[in-house]
DNA sequence: AATGAATGAGCCTTCATTCAT
DNA sequence: AATGAATGAAGGCTCATTCAT
């Protein structure tokens, strides 16, 4: 996605990834607050690397959430290939738990400090495709109503996420999660007398 | 709640309540990062005025999480009483409403950053009890499923406020909305043969 | 020493002398760094009645040396007259007394941060005359040695001062008040074979 | 004392003694009340500077004072090995001059706005070992009476200290300095018939 | 390329002083 | 005359970003 003109050297390959893996649990735990030189500490690097490899905060907050992008619509491509039926809700359920335990993704879904759709619109593309193919696919499986379309998941994404954060995960499953799946089922038909 | 040996000068409570106002609006709009001094700026007073009305940052938002509370629980109670069976789902659109628009509530009713529970535990004690009655109104009216309690309705409020900030009004009631409902509503029972 | 036109009404002089009492005693608890609200706080009147009285907070602590230099001086020309031999001694001991529970008169009489002489020239010439006083009184008793004048005692003043308050009342009394006794004392001639 | 895993960058080891001097000579002449801003000023560092080498202001005493005590120490020390009888007079004499052009100093000896022995344990401890050691030898070598102890040539070193800074060097030297050593000086024996 | 020291704008908060009530 | 609210200039400290080593 990211061009250079030269691959990179070994060690700063490894560094970068090293950055982008420290940033990424340490935004996840503390949030968007901690300095720029915590990270950088707990990376191991001094403060000047981590700006040799993402010229701005921003743009690591950036280079994170593409990454994580890039994860969790491989893994419910997978998933949504192995039981279409389910697909739908596996997503839902993966994407809430990612999302609880990472502000930046959450965030960046949801628009909120970070406009996903601007800063990597190649992301937010193909994260909508994705979310529109495995929800077509289950409805095709006859598990989701016809008249939900791929916003609206991406909404409910958004809500879940933040349930997620606030209640626990096993709270969430058992309770409210339910709910969701009930509405988003398809309905019962009127009884016929 | 907030006593005083004597009630403020004319003025000063002009000025109090302006702050609280101006304070409101803009960390709604600008988050909680906004420096008081641009607060200070809005509302046309020194920066010292809000500090003598609120002496620290915290103080202040405590004070408007306290009267959007009070608000919030006011209109809910009022709506309850004048048609039971829609009271819980006109509060739940209420506090998607609000929560969009104003951070502070969404963050203090979700526990983000701010501790609303240790901060202002009556409000929050509060705040609860009327959840519980509300729900046990529409319950009573039979437009809510019985297995559902005051502590799950808080966390799809969470979820509301995140999902209604992220989408606009409209579409959200039209189309995220009428899931939501689907889900609280008393299920059918399965077809006999 | 302040002229005015007219004398204060009855309750002006009220207030005034209560503040001058309340700062003098907070600022000899708690030193200069203070706040003028809570000078006002403690003695009952609003800051605006403390700063009608004393312009600033520099002419308050000038009122607050003047008055206690008044009573300082009056005390030791009482001690001198009923023993002339011990007055200086005495002399030296409240002033260590007082000093150490008194921050802005000890400095007020060294000049750290409040130049007595420039500030209350009256004051000042006062004082030293009456260290003259009291010291010629002593040096004809035969108690004190003729080669010391009222610089040196002012000095030693200062000096006690700070080693009283570095040190508890009885300890600097018993320990080391003998020394600069002995220093101060007649010395014995050199014995003749 | 002070450990580093590495040895400062020289640049920065630079940096860090100017600054020290710096505000050695600005606390010196101006008090405890100069902004951190002033002293990065005359240091010509930018106030980030100074924190990152001393994280408060607060530490920043601490580490003059830590850096007064140790020289004050090793070269009284030096004194008193070599003249024993003229030791702790001399000793007592370079106190009162350091302590005069150095309220840090001062201040932390006589724990005036900065608690010595609290915050700088070793040294307040190294300090009161150096006062005894010299005074003995004082003592042995018969020049400074018996029932004196160190805490009470530290009483006087704060008195000093505070006379000299009232009183210029040489007048303190030709007329108060005699009285102090008089009256330290072992006492004539009551002169038999 | 990496390091980590330096920078300096900006934030929260305090407080002497002024001024409307 | 008294009150106490308002002001606004500092001050201590943090941190994103730049730059010398």
């Amino acid at each position: 996605m990211t061009e250079r003109s030269r691959p990179l050297r070994a060690d700063a390959a490894r560094n970068r990834a090293r950055v982008l893996q420290v940033a990424y649990e340490t935004f996840a735990q503390e949030g968007a607050a901690v300095p720029i030189d915590e990270i950088a500490r707990r990376a191991g690097v001094g403060a000047g690397t981590v700006y040799r490899h993402f010229p701005t905060k921003e743009s690591l907050f950036q280079a994170i959430v593409a990454d994580r992008m890039h994860q969790v619509i491989e893994r419910a491509l997978a998933q949504a290939a192995a039981d279409p039926g389910e697909g739908l809700y596996a997503f839902l359920f993966q994407m809430a738990e990612q999302g609880a335990t990472d502000l930046g993704l959450t965030d960046a879904v949801a628009g909120v400090g970070f406009d996903l759709a601007e800063a990597l619109p190649d992301a937010e593309r193909k994260f909508m495709d994705t979310v529109a193919d495995i929800l077509a696919r289950s409805q095709r499986a006859g598990t989701v109503r016809s008249d939900v379309d791929a916003a609206d998941i991406k909404t409910l994404i958004v809500g879940l996420q933040a349930m997620r954060r606030f209640r626990g995960d096993s709270e969430l499953m058992h309770r409210v999660y339910p709910l969701i799946r009930a509405g988003l089922a398809v309905p019962e038909p009127p009884r016929s007398a």
